[in-house]
DNA sequence: AATGAATGAGAATTCATTCAT
DNA sequence: TATGAATGAATTCTCATTCAT
């Protein structure tokens, strides 16, 4: 059998690799495990990524390319910040259920798996984002939609943080529960709640200007 | 059994247990390491704990006992809920600084590391603040000053969301990279700006309310 | 508290020794559990003690003695040598219950518990028996009662053997199981049958002599 | 999964385990210590068997397997009771040379090595004696060789007691000092002597019959 | 004398990685 | 090239023994 690996089985090996991974962690998972059910040798396994660690990566970069595609497709079309806020939510609830090892993969990167990429990592992953929400949200600031004294960046940010704690929310096992405490058992089956709450707490911040303050406060 | 360790001496083993495993995490740890920090034997620290998962869970125990008590002191006093989250934002700042490795430790329970404890690790940690915060803010909105079609517990949950990756981004390596990413290198040094920015964002989803909406929007 | 260990502590020490070896072998028992079940420290034990194996041992020494008092007894007074034997079985069927740790740990000795005292042992425990069973056996002879072309001290080998099968049958769980694949899952019930058997086996065996042969093979 | 050590290496793993466990016991001989001596890693010790309990009864395993094809040969040939007795007697004291260690691991069994198998392991091991010495001391008795009022079973028990009591006493230390205690310092190299004196106790056992006493006792 | 907390050598077991086939 | 058996360093945990109080 002198072929190399075919594109399929390079993705059959990430894809273990990402369900172990998400499921134990890159410390407990093990690569003799992985190797056997991806159905493979542990040679190949070593010969195609260079350690333990390049593997985790590699199976880090097929989630995120994954995640990313997704996000990007509930960006591409143009329309109103709130609409496409609702369309991401609607996709975080969606891929949280789908993906859920691609994110617990994510999850683990974030809590410190292998520090000495967190810099490349973010970079990878938050790059595009950030760029997109912050002009997202410049337009609509441009657009009078948002109030003037907001800065972009900033707020994209806590939008970001808004849909990244919802989607560990969804996928991750502490998130699940803590998501349970706050907002109810039955949570996980009530998403229009969740996206019309969500939307709320947005369309207020996003919306909001301080010439109306006074009424509300008075 | 008289315990001849001193508090004190039980204090600075647990925190020398604190600072690894917010290194390295709870795998790559090593029990034989944090001893020898510790200035103690490995016999005393297998005496004292169970196991290395039950030193872990005790190192947690004691990261989040000085959180709590932080975030306690910033809810104490009555007064507006603009102006409490305001006191919270200042004091995550502060905490996150002084105590970045129990913010750590707590990043690193939300991953895998322990998932068999994700259940009542959620319900320990988070059972207290979720109660406080839907509180608040259903108090907010008795007051009238937010408005009437809020949830305050899924509200509760977005403001615990976005108190809880600040606190990341200010002391976790993969959170801190986003954090600049997201609102430019010098971020960290900003607090001023974060804290405004932060709050005119909670501010205005707070305070909303539907019927001035048309003006925004027109 | 300034008085020494009165004999009936060191008894009491002893015990707890003797049924935690005869439990778990000289290796898996622990001395500090025995302390404390005991109701001393460690301290005392290894005061009293120069170290775990010389606590063994005087533990072996105390079950010993017991066990030869009891086989005193059975051996004094003084009659024909089926009689004695049936005493002496029916003294093992007792002790052998009576004592069972003591038979055990007599056992872990036989085990090589402690090898390099098992001449020191041996001479000890066997000493004595070997010299009154094969003067029994001996007188029995001198009185016609025992084939002339039998050898005592074989024959007391023998009869010893039996009897020591018999204590381990009766005490120890992997013996105690062979017993009953050998005679039946009830014949830790039935003493009666076997003391009979026993006896019939011995007495044809110290009775029998050549002269009569021929008519049972014929 | 090709098992890519020979099943010559394997056996000389099993026989270095059984050199060591039957040198110290289960527990004091060191799976780091039985790998070096067999020249593999321990790695290779807990791939083939999962803990050294296991290794442990893979080496009672084959010292049984040997033992027991020593005591079939010996069983095997159909000839009078006694002439078999004495070749068994023979064959003991010839494997009792050969496998001292075959016989020291069985011993160790014996003893409270692994409790929790001493059911399965006496099973194991007695079961298949067990029925063979009945049906062969049951045949006698149907010959009229043995007396009618032996019970086959106990008297089959009987004769392995003394079989087993040979075995260890060639073999295991203690019972070697106890040999000689019992028998004079030269018995170990008097097997004659051995062999003629216990066929002579055992000729008497099985084929006395009761009618003849009375001339005996006279 | 007695205590029992502390010690730390020692032992079983795991698993990433190598390399002979 | 692919295999997967073998390696052995590394790590957790135990427990006999000591010794300061």
């Amino acid at each position: 059998m002198l072929k190399k690996l075919t594109e399929e089985k390079i993705a059959e090996i990430l894809e273990t690799g990402i369900v172990e991974f998400a499921r134990l962690g890159l410390d407990r998972a093990n690569t003799n495990e992985i190797a056997k059910k991806a159905g493979i040798s542990v040679g190949v396994l070593f010969k195609y990524w260079k350690d333990k660690e390049a593997f985790f990566l590699a199976c880090v970069d097929r989630s995120l390319a994954v995640l990313e595609s997704v996000l990007a497709e509930a960006l591409s079309r143009d329309e109103k910040i709130l609409v496409r806020a609702e369309r991401m939510i609607r996709a975080v609830q969606k891929t949280s259920r789908e993906h859920v090892n691609y994110i617990n993969l994510y999850n683990e990167i974030t809590a410190g798996a292998s520090k000495k990429y967190a810099h490349v990592l973010a970079e990878k992953i938050e790059g595009i984002t950030a760029k997109t929400y912050s002009a997202l949200i410049a337009g609509a600031q441009a657009e009078g939609i948002l109030r003037a004294d907001a800065d972009p960046r900033m707020f994209a940010f806590f939008f970001d943080n808004l849909l990244m704690m919802m989607q560990f929310s969804y996928s991750c096992e502490y998130y699940n529960e803590r998501f349970k405490i706050y907002c109810g058992e039955d949570v996980l089956e009530q998403d229009e709640r969740v996206v019309s709450q969500l939307l709320l707490f947005l369309e207020s911040a996003f919306t909001f200007t301080r010439a109306e303050v006074p009424h509300g406060k008075g």
